[in-house]
DNA sequence: TCAATCACG
DNA sequence: ACGTACGTGATTGAG
């Protein structure tokens, strides 16, 4: 038999420090339990035990020697983020199976002791799993340790392995610790020897008792034989403090361990709960399943999935609105890309029943019929399936992926399933080859509870006048896509392709030999080991190379311009030419997908290509936008919000003075400079101008005087300066940042003015860093987010107004506070004028909004 | 799969 | 004493 003996505080203290910071959005940590439910798994395959105990300290302890409580009990507890995930853990092994062991008056250690002395009697094998090395005096032939280093390796020590390590038999380990002591678990040792010197000690001598009974007589120098007199009490205290304990009073019969049944639906609910789905699939467990199982079943619904045709289907859909509001339906997508993404099959949801319906006929009327209120899982494809069909979706009330976004921006993906699971949507009974569709069924129960959950955040607008009707102005945008001059494109790719080319070479001259520069490992061998130069920053692998340090380094060797440009130029080519080209389609035109629930903000994300990051702020970046073109006969509009985010900061804080700066047009970063400098408008320098400029974004984001004094090239104590002053000028500003974090840590979350949240887990930290990050977000959050939401409102103005004025003009891509157009060439005056009109007057803030639109062939000429 | 880098607002 | 501004996505190299 093979007996695996956990020790619990160890393992749950290496996966909490060793594990990124995980939560769900209520705040509740979970990456200690997710760290010790991995590390566990793989200990146990690869140790493959019969019988497994789990050890843990007990929280209010009563020690067994007056020495425990004086030297052990003032050690620290531990953080409250750790602190709160121990019980749930706890609970979650007990429903895997697992024996739990603890022991009032013992430490978990002494059970690890224990136990592994008991396996030692009874001729069974013993695998002690800790992350804390005072466990390896208790190997013997029979007794070996998993030492866990982190989350995937352990370390086996055996006799064989702890006595080449450290030179002396497991059990001497004690007697070595007796004189080296060991601060971290207040064990004082012998003053002024270390693990050298005891180690000497103890491989000459053997134990701290004959040290001492032949103190006078042993073969050491005078001032060893010294401290240890002078120790002699602290090293017989610390001789039986560092000694295991192997005679807890607990249950010593291996049978004990056995690895129960495991109640997979409590384990998949509580994992489900805590929002750590992969563990459930890791663990073998399904949620669906499991959790169907625990339902009793007199009160679980049983559904029947019927897959119909177009005839059938429609007679049960028309009964079913006869008695129902709302249809929910879920839409079945094949096709990776935008254009090409078409329906294969729809689920409808009725009483007790699916009807699954591959017929698009079915789903177009449905689609385009207003009687029925539809509740859909996605509406960005719907409506991108209905704008190639060429008719406009109607009645389209409720989208769960939107609702369960606006509850949670921080959830990493919106899926039914987990949605279900999370949200604790009792399941359904259906056949077994149907069960893929018995979450479907769940859709009624999800929308009704996330419906509800809407209502009480006062989010309802947010959804249906904000976000889904984005969906419908996304999914057109997708669909038109950009147009692209492919050729230009390249020709200005080889070109650059060329210069890099030459570039490579020249670097390879001056270096010497070589190498991959793109490889910051190399290059930063080549640069601070074979050159010299003079390192600036760490990263954790090593020396920094980015464009900040090499900057610092111009003036040190002429390669550093080189790699500088090399480095530019390599991204043009890499990320802007080669991969745009590649994504050009048929049509000869771009089209991104922009996704609605990727941020945690509130803004929309570009992917596949991102359109969002194209160059500008360098001139040879820029001329790629010379490429990104209006179809024949047509030109761009290219609309900007001016100072947005600082408009919204001057509305919702109601600073008097940034609100009439506004009021008045005044240039605000010139403003804001004469402010923090004190001095009249006519005297603020370009320097001072830009200064202020940089105080302004600083603060948006969250400031700080480390950051903003390197941003700018002052000193820490400038900046410093700089922020009070604005802050004592603008003391709306002050007042409303401090009132921001305030309410955020009574809240737990921060919200938009239109009611978008997003939570901040990160301020119940004990850990300053996380804290502060917290801190910045709350104050960046709102600022951001409310930007976000007016920009979104401005487009979906915009679309109603181009349709409604019979206009063939589209938007076609948005960048956070830029909306393009494409529009007839004769169209370009009145959509310029409409664009600005709508941007302008989509929301009433406190402060004047500004757009500025430019018309012209390329992106390039239409951005101002 | 992750870390480093760099493009954008 | 700590480590250092908010939000994204793509490419590359290396484990």
């Amino acid at each position: 038999m093979k007996l695996l003996v956990v020790d619990g505080n160890s393992i749950l203290n290496r996966a909490f420090y060793g594990i990124r910071p995980l939560s769900t959005k209520d705040g509740m940590f979970t990456n200690a339990i997710y760290g010790f439910l991995t590390m566990l798994e793989k200990i146990k395959a690869d140790t493959n035990p019969d019988r497994i105990a789990i050890a843990f300290d007990l929280k209010d302890k009563t020690f067994r020697h007056e020495a425990y409580a004086l030297y052990k009990a003032n050690r620290k507890g531990m953080p409250q983020e750790l602190h709160m995930q121990l019980q749930p853990l706890k609970d979650l092994l007990s429903a895997l199976g697992y024996k739990l062991v603890t022991c009032k008056g013992y430490e978990a250690d002494d059970i690890l002791g224990t136990l592994a002395k008991a396996c030692e009697n009874t001729q069974n094998e013993c695998v002690i799993a800790t992350g804390d090395r005072d466990s390896l005096q208790l190997v013997s032939d029979k007794v070996s340790v998993r030492l866990a280093k982190n989350l995937n390796g352990t370390m086996i020590y055996t006799e064989d392995t702890v006595i080449s390590e450290y030179g002396v038999t497991p059990k001497e380990l004690i007697e070595i610790k007796a004189i080296q002591g060991d601060s971290s678990d207040n064990i004082p040792g012998v003053a002024g020897i270390g693990p050298k010197g005891a180690t000497e000690l103890i491989q000459k001598f053997k134990t701290v008792e004959y040290i001492y009974e032949n103190i006078d007589t042993i073969d050491v120098k005078d001032g060893v034989r010294k401290k240890l007199i002078d120790s002699k009490e602290n090293a017989l205290i610390s001789r039986m403090l560092g000694e295991i304990c192997v005679t807890a009073p607990i249950d010593t019969d291996i049978d004990a361990y056995k690895i129960a049944d495991c109640d997979r639906a409590a384990a998949s609910k509580m994992m489900a709960k805590l929002e750590l789905f992969s563990l459930i699939s890791k663990l073998g467990l399904d949620v669906v399943e499991d959790v169907q199982d625990d339902v009793k079943a007199e009160e679980t619904k049983v559904v029947e999935i019927a897959e119909l045709d177009l005839e059938n289907s429609k007679k049960e859909i028309n009964e079913y609105i006869k008695t129902s509001k709302t249809l929910c339906l879920y839409t079945y997508f094949e096709g990776e890309d935008v254009l090409s993404r078409m329906p294969i099959k729809t689920a409808y949801v009725l009483d007790k029943k699916v009807v699954l319906c591959s017929d698009e006929d079915l789903l177009c009327d449905v689609l385009k019929n207003s009687e029925i209120e539809k509740v859909v899982f996605s509406s960005k494809e719907l409506f991108s399936y209905a704008d190639k069909c060429g008719f406009e979706v109607e009645n389209l009330t409720f989208d769960i992926s939107l609702a369960a976004y606006l509850l949670n921006p921080n959830a990493s993906s919106y899926d039914l399933e987990k949605l279900c699971a999370q949200y604790e949507i009792a399941p359904c009974k259906v056949n077994e080859e149907q069960k893929d569709y018995a979450v479907v069924y769940g859709m009624k129960s999800l929308f009704e509870k996330l419906d509800e959950k809407i209502e009480e955040f006062n989010q309802k607008s947010l959804l249906c006048d904000i976000e889904i009707e984005l969906a419908n102005v996304l999914a057109k945008m997708e669909n038109i896509g950009f147009m692209v001059d492919v050729k230009g494109i390249k020709s200005y790719g080889e070109d650059i392709a060329q210069r890099v080319e030459n570039l490579e070479q020249d670097i390879y001259n001056q270096i010497g030999y070589e190498f991959n520069i793109n490889s910051p490992k190399q290059l930063a061998v080549a640069l601070f080991e074979d050159l010299g130069l003079p390192a600036k920053k760490k990263t954790k692998s090593g020396y920094s190379t980015n464009a900040d340090v090499l900057e610092s380094l111009v003036n040190y060797h002429p390669v550093i311009s080189m790699i500088l440009q090399y480095r530019t130029l390599a991204k043009l080519k890499s990320t802007y030419c080669d991969s745009l080209v590649k994504v050009v389609r048929e049509d000869g035109r771009i089209h991104s997908s922009f996704n609605q629930t990727e941020t945690r903000t509130g803004r929309i994300s570009s992917t596949e290509p991102n359109l969002q990051n194209i160059p500008v702020r360098t001139e040879l970046g820029r001329e790629l936008r010379r490429f990104f073109v209006a179809k024949d006969d047509c030109v761009l509009i290219d609309a900007d919000y001016s100072q947005i985010e600082l408009r919204v900061l001057a509305h919702i804080s109601n600073d008097k003075n940034m609100c009439k700066a506004f009021a008045d047009n005044e240039d605000i970063h010139a403003t804001t400079a004469s402010q923090v400098f004190n001095m009249p408008l006519e005297m603020v320098t370009p320097i001072m101008r830009s200064r202020a400029k940089a105080v302004n974004f600083g603060i948006v984001y969250g400031i700080g005087a480390f950051s903003l004094a390197k941003d700018i090239g002052v000193t820490n104590k400038e900046a410093s300066n700089y922020i009070k002053s604005y802050l004592e000028h603008y003391s709306g500003i002050d007042a409303y940042m401090k009132n921001t974090i305030e309410r955020a840590k009574a809240d737990g979350y921060v919200d938009t003015v239109f009611g978008r949240r997003r939570y901040l887990p990160e301020l119940t930290a004990s850990n300053h860093i996380t804290r502060a990050f917290g801190e910045r977000v709350a104050r960046n959050a709102p600022i951001q987010g409310t930007a976000a939401d007016i920009i979104k409102i401005a487009m979906v103005r915009v679309d109603k107004r181009l349709k409604q004025e019979g206009l063939s003009a589209r938007l076609i891509l948005q960048v956070h506070d830029e909306l393009i157009v494409e529009a007839p060439m004769y169209e370009s005056m009145r959509v310029a004028m409409l664009l600005q009109e709508e941007m302008e007057s989509c929301v009433k803030l406190s402060v004047p909004l500004v757009a500025e639109a430019s018309v012209g062939k390329t992106w390039y000429d239409a951005k101002g």
